[in-house]
DNA sequence: CCTTCCTTCCTCTAGACAGCATGTC
DNA sequence: CTAGAGGAAGGAAGG
């Protein structure tokens, strides 16, 4: 087909230059209903099936224009994916490409003057809470994986930001993706866009059930295929058979744990079945999986596993671990990968076969187990097929009889898909996102936050009697807590503590445990004081949970002991007073973790692996932050810097005599100590360092020593 | 007497977004 | 009405 029947010419000329001569199903019908040039979409379309490049075709019109565009994703490792994806081809026609994540930045400059920018949907709602001039001047936005709004925790804020966005700036043009939407038409209405349904796939996908009871897959397309049973062990034959004729597999698992104990025997059937793999890169990678990453009990078990072709992929591990295993992946260094559902939503890693361990997983809401949803399913089923290596991807899901492999069929096989609801009628997450408009607009008429309200999903799928009660509940709770308060002309205005608290990006609930906690610092001693605040923190909703295991509980209880609550647990509301033993163990770990402890004692004492230590950390510098500026707010000097320096020291995990040595890139925490160990305390130590001799340092190389010099110098000079 | 396999009982459960701009006493 | 599997501990069988 020619391009440019169906493109205006310059959009034309520009794919040819990327190298693109050829569209496929879901472009082509962007293309030919013209909303390459004009107009709002939103395209349902497998994965991998070319929706991205559907919305870089209007992007690039709409930028060759004088244009300005978004592209939002949900996850940080999706925006980095297209960032890197982006940055050639846009800045090859001249334009200046962004990404901005909570942790990441691509660049120092304002905003505005990029032309096209990644962010996440969160970042962008914590951009739109500055309110700045740009947003007039944006042309477009693309709203990739737009089915997240579905999602009980993110949904709500996705949603309030989109409506938020066009809110502020009406005539955006908006163009949304999604492989699994089972309301394409309601999610266009709510958008105000065209809807483009295209099933088309690069690489063909069969669904199949198998029944291990009898040693069959039966096949959606009709099929019946009989499988070698040669571990016995359901999914590992079945990974087995794929990796026998050449193909690489992934198997999804319902835990962590039953992930690890999957890999390992994937890993033992394949070494005992005499699979041909690259042994030596296979030993490789082991091997620099054990030097890079944090040593510990899940690391040693992931490079066992991975010497013999083999790998499991969850949120415990850390970030380095899981991009190297996805990279041999890849690079077909290994040939399976006993996956959590971390995979299924992340960067694009797609296999041959992937394998679904059980269509059921244990629900906390529920407290028990439940069938994962249609929607989760096509994500799992969605990495199958490798486009150029695979002729046909397949998704297996096991059952134990035959009976049951048709159900299953029934269930997941067909498209019927779930609607996407929208959650925001979660009054905690509403109140949130009311007072971020109240911040915005202030001061502003109720009835305009009323009209605000009309412009979500929620309004649109179940009417004024959902929305109508949320309103004034909000305002009760937003005015009696101070963060907001009517002006004489009937309007409501933000106070001082309420912008804060909304640029802060914290719950509101949060910004008031932490401002009755300021009250009772100045009388907690100085040697509770760190446990205590730690344990507030823990409390805080934004906050993550830490489970706490049975044998736990007595060391819970002897380090509830050492610390002096800054909020009285029976002023607390229930649902926040519920985690206080939680929040006491997550005291603990983060007080190891300030304290030096290594990544390995801390996993072996309270479970908490490389990954979640990380996500935990990374959560408690923003909130330890977030807490010293509010204490700023309210004339707490004293309180503000010791939370400002907790804050530091949370983030590189030291005690406070390292904190000069940290600022150093490259220096870390173990190289800080070492070199502190050494006698180099102070920044003007290592300006003034002999290479010579911090080259005897372990662990710091001759070029290491020379970056360290030159950079403390760099910082000296400042 | 040690090793290995089997049974039983207990325990525990996926993932991941967000701030902001340096400090020290 | 509703889970299910890994792993430790303890016991039986085997060498």
């Amino acid at each position: 087909m020619d391009l440019r029947e169906l493109l205006p010419e310059h959009v034309a000329e520009v794919l040819n230059k990327w190298g693109i001569t050829r569209l496929f199903p879901p472009q082509e019908e962007v293309a030919k209903r013209g909303l390459v040039t004009s107009g709002n979409f939103v395209l349902a379309s497998p994965t991998a099936s070319g929706k991205t490049l559907a919305a870089e075709m209007a992007m690039v019109n709409d930028l060759l224009k004088g244009g300005k565009a978004v592209y939002v994703v949900p996850l940080r490792a999706i925006a980095s994916e297209k960032y890197n994806s982006f940055k050639g081809r846009y800045g090859s026609l001249g334009f200046s490409v962004r990404v901005s994540v909570g942790d990441y930045d691509s660049s120092e400059e304002p905003l505005g003057r990029h032309d096209l920018i990644i962010t996440t949907y969160e970042k962008l709602d914590s951009i739109l809470r500055h309110g700045p001039s740009w947003i007039s001047a944006l042309t477009t936005v693309v709203f990739d994986e737009i089915h997240f709004v579905h999602d009980a925790e993110r949904g709500p804020t996705i949603e309030m930001t989109i409506a938020k966005l066009m809110d502020a700036n009406p005539s955006v043009r908006r163009i949304a993706l999604s492989a699994t939407i089972g309301n394409l038409e309601e999610i266009s209405s709510w958008l105000e866009a065209e809807p483009v349904a295209v099933g088309w796939r690069p690489v063909p996908l069969r669904v199949g059930a198998y029944a291990y009871g009898v040693g069959r897959i039966l096949w959606s397309d009709g099929g019946d295929e009989k499988i070698h049973k040669a571990t016995g062990i359901p999914e590992v034959d079945l990974a087995l058979r794929t990796i026998a004729s050449g193909g690489q597999a992934i198997v999804f698992y319902p835990t962590r744990r039953s992930a690890v104990a999957g890999a390992s025997k994937i890993a033992r059937a394949i070494s005992s079945t005499l699979v041909r793999f690259d042994r030596e890169a296979a030993q490789s990678l082991a091997e620099s999986i054990l030097k890079e990453e944090p040593q510990s009990r899940v690391i040693e078990r992931l490079a066992e596993v991975v010497r013999r072709g083999a790998a499991f992929h969850h949120a415990g591990l850390s970030h380095g671990a899981r991009v190297k295993i996805e990279e041999a992946f890849r690079r077909g260094i290994l040939l399976a990968i006993a996956a959590t559902p971390t995979l299924a939503a992340g960067v694009n890693l797609p296999a041959r076969t992937v394998i679904i361990k059980s269509h059921k997983r244990y629900d906390r809401t529920k407290g028990r187990s439940a069938p994962i949803s249609v929607m989760e399913f096509h994500q799992m089923a969605g990495r199958a097929g490798r486009p150029g290596f695979d002729e046909i991807g397949e998704a297996i899901v096991l059952a134990s009889s035959r009976r049951e492999a048709e159900e299953l069929l029934t269930i997941y096989a067909a498209d019927n898909l779930e609607p996407i609801t929208s959650k925001l009628d979660d009054p905690s997450k509403f109140r949130t996102h009311l007072l971020s408009l109240i911040v915005l607009r202030s001061p502003v008429k109720p009835s305009d936050l009323a009209d605000f309200v009309k412009k979500t999903l929620l309004y649109i799928e179940r009417g004024e009697h959902a929305v109508s009660g949320l309103i004034p509940s909000s305002l009760d709770f937003l005015i009696r807590e101070g963060f907001v308060e009517s002006t004489s002309g009937g309007r409501l205005a933000a106070t001082r503590f309420g912008v804060r608290t909304s640029q802060l990006y914290i719950d509101p609930v949060s910004a008031v445990m932490m401002a009755r906690g300021l009250e009772r610092m100045p009388s907690v001693g100085e040697g509770e004081l760190e446990i205590s605040v730690l344990h507030l923190i823990g409390l805080l909703p934004d906050m993550y949970r830490v489970a706490i295991r049975a044998r736990e509980s007595e060391r819970i209880e002897e380090i509830l002991e050492e610390l002096e609550p800054l909020l009285p647990p029976e002023e607390l509301p229930i649902e926040i007073a519920v985690n206080w033993f939680s929040a006491v163990k997550m005291a603990a770990v983060l007080r190891a973790w300030l304290n030096e402890a290594p990544e390995a004692l801390i996993e072996e004492t309270y479970g908490v692996e490389p990954g979640d230590l990380r996500s935990f950390t990374e959560v408690a510098t923003w909130l330890s932050y977030a807490f010293s500026e509010i204490a700023r707010l309210f004339g707490k000097v004293r309180e503000a810097r010791y939370l400002r320096q907790l804050s530091a020291r949370m983030k590189v995990g030291v005690k406070p005599e390292l904190l000069q040595l940290t600022a150093v890139p490259g220096v870390g925490r173990r190289r800080a100590r070492a070199l502190y160990e050494a006698g180099y305390r102070t920044l003007s130590d290592l300006a003034s360092a002999d290479p010579k001799r911090l080259q005897r340092i372990p662990g710091i190389g001759s070029k290491l020593a020379e970056n360290i010099i030159r950079e403390a110098k760099a910082l000296l000079e400042r």
